[in-house]
DNA sequence: TATGAATGAGAGTTCATTCAT
DNA sequence: AATGAATGAACTCTCATTCAT
């Protein structure tokens, strides 16, 4: 290996990770406080630089949202992806959806909390479309999973899916905007829960 | 009776139903943009009225907020009170409290919106102190309930109820963002889906 | 006529009025300082307003200037299509064009410097592609008029006409840069010597 | 002799040379887009480095203007000179001050440009006053061998010799926009026909 | 020689707010 | 009650410049 191509190589993680170090400063920034109402000033001082220095890195505060939903939106649908391709069952695969959503929460917390709080006013502008698009296709799979088990029987058929859907798209994100990776329920934890209640309900069994 | 006095008479109320028309006016718009991002030129549009004309009416867009927000908080905590003082026991309290925060959503939706998208930013304000704690009483109320639930053997006492808390609070507002007077399903009947849901889960009885 | 009518009809006049005042403001100091250089803030000095207060009567810095050189252009245009439709000889036509840029020059003196000295850059924006046509036209209308002019036997062969062109465009506008209307020669004065030069050389007759 | 040594050695001619080299680059795309509105990003794209590495060779971009356009003055004046020099009679010295302004294009055609369409604003920076100098100077010049011409007899005595300087001035640089090596004209042939147009005028002698 | 990250002043623009009418 | 012009602070973004490597 050339030193030239080691020093261009070296140069290309420094620079990748440097962008990392900054996306991770915004989208805690960004959640914490609101991306509309974030100054990239914030932002710049939550990463010990100056405002103008965000801008050697990226185009735009926008281009920062940006590139943090999309990292997160590629990790979920990976993750869903691979539970689709399981070729599981309806109730198999709910539960596998469920967990891949709090490992993504695990992992992308942050730019979670943005999504759920955000993409209603960002899908105004055509450069977040593909959040509209995500979404669509979240409804779809989840509809598809849903009416899947009221078919196999399932899942109870005197719920309306639609209305299931909208509980579940509502729910499952928004443990974001509270779980803590240092808390006392870990992701697998939490997720066990929110399918017990999700599945079961919250009532003493007995009460059938 | 001079025209004048009586045009002061009539100015009481006139004022009072205009503040209120503007308020509406405002609300729909903060709900559907968002707080920070909706200008002040925005909702006197949609009053159809210039900019500066809205601070012959209020003092602040701050002061617009905190209007829509307390009408909403006061009337929902009476309706709370009054379900709170009725001594019923707790799976009926439980769900008095669910039909009595879906009748809520259906008479301030955009003021729900605007508390549950807002109210984390507004809150750095002292002014929107009582947002906190009018949501610490939530939760005292909301874990009481769910606590003595699970004393009365009534509900499953494998689940950490600050969970369910969560849950329920984190969902119960959140209809308010798709909930429509004129759509297919009341608001009492949303509840009713709900309640089962949260109570008794979507999986097929016959399954335990 | 009602007071309603009155009213607003004064109003949209005063707001004319205004625009037009600060638009002169503008283009004295874009014309002096040169429109890239030319911060908003100093064309609000010019104006005894603040910055921001520009806003309230333009979208931006870019239409300013977009207002300013359109309405010179619009003037420019109506004189020279007058001129053309009086169906006058090749030599006629010239004195006339070249009578009418000085006039021009007379009524929009920033402006034609703001044209002479911003052209080339403002074109690179599509909004100024009008720039482009103008100067099409214009190339256009002299070309011919030097052609007939050739033809006629009114004008010499033995020069490039191209350059001829070239030569009046380029001087043609240049003299807004140092034409003052209270200095000692008038716009028609100017007008004469610049046609006795042009047509006639700065030698003496007799030389020939 | 150390290979040090030498290195230093050939440094002196090879900084010069690269000097040179990034002086022609920013001198086009001064011309092309204007020095204003030029970054020195820019100009760095168009040497092919980056934009700081400008800063090993130039203390500013200010003083990359200076020296493109020191050097063009200081060349331009020696043709002058030596014409000046030459004790030809007036209308000799106006024809060869016009051949060396035509041939001093050839050579700085960039130069002349930025000379042309940023002196003004460049004037007000105490650095570039040695370009009012020199525009008073060729004033100077201009008006002498003018005024000398109409003693002579050899020029028309009816014109304001002012209003002639200003005429050549702003005529004469004017050419730089346009003019280029490979196209139909060479330096010499526009002199000629410039010369000819001023001189003579455009119409048919036989007019007289 | 050149790089690349950072600086910091200043640009155009937005917007809640004021106030004379 | 409402208008419309203006304010002024704050925002996003640009760019000449610096400097360790």
């Amino acid at each position: 290996m050339s030193p030239r191509r080691r020093d261009s190589a070296s140069t290309a993680a420094a620079r990748a990770e440097r962008r990392a170090e900054l996306l991770a400063a915004a989208a805690e920034v960004f959640a914490l406080r609101g991306y509309a109402v974030t100054t990239v000033r914030e932002v710049a001082d939550a990463a010990g630089i100056l405002g103008g220095s965000l801008y050697y890195h990226f185009d735009s505060k926008e281009s920062m949202a940006d590139e943090i939903l999309s990292a997160f939106l590629t990790d979920m649908w990976a993750a869903y992806e691979e539970v689709l391709d399981a070729g599981l069952g309806a109730r198999e695969t709910f539960r596998a959806l469920i967990g891949a959503s709090f490992q993504t929460i695990d992992h992308h917390r942050p730019a979670v909390v943005i999504y759920q709080n955000e993409s209603k006013h960002l899908t105004t502008n055509p450069r977040f479309s593909y959040l509209l698009d995500s979404q669509q296709r979240f409804r779809e799979v989840w509809l598809s999973v849903l009416d899947r088990g009221v078919l196999d029987g399932e899942l109870r058929a005197d719920l309306d899916t639609g209305l299931i859907y909208r509980f579940i798209r509502d729910t499952v994100w928004v443990a974001a905007s509270w779980y803590r990776n240092d808390g006392p329920l870990s992701a697998d934890e939490i997720a066990r829960q929110y399918l017990a209640m999700v599945l079961e309900g919250i009532l003493q069994p007995k009460e059938f």
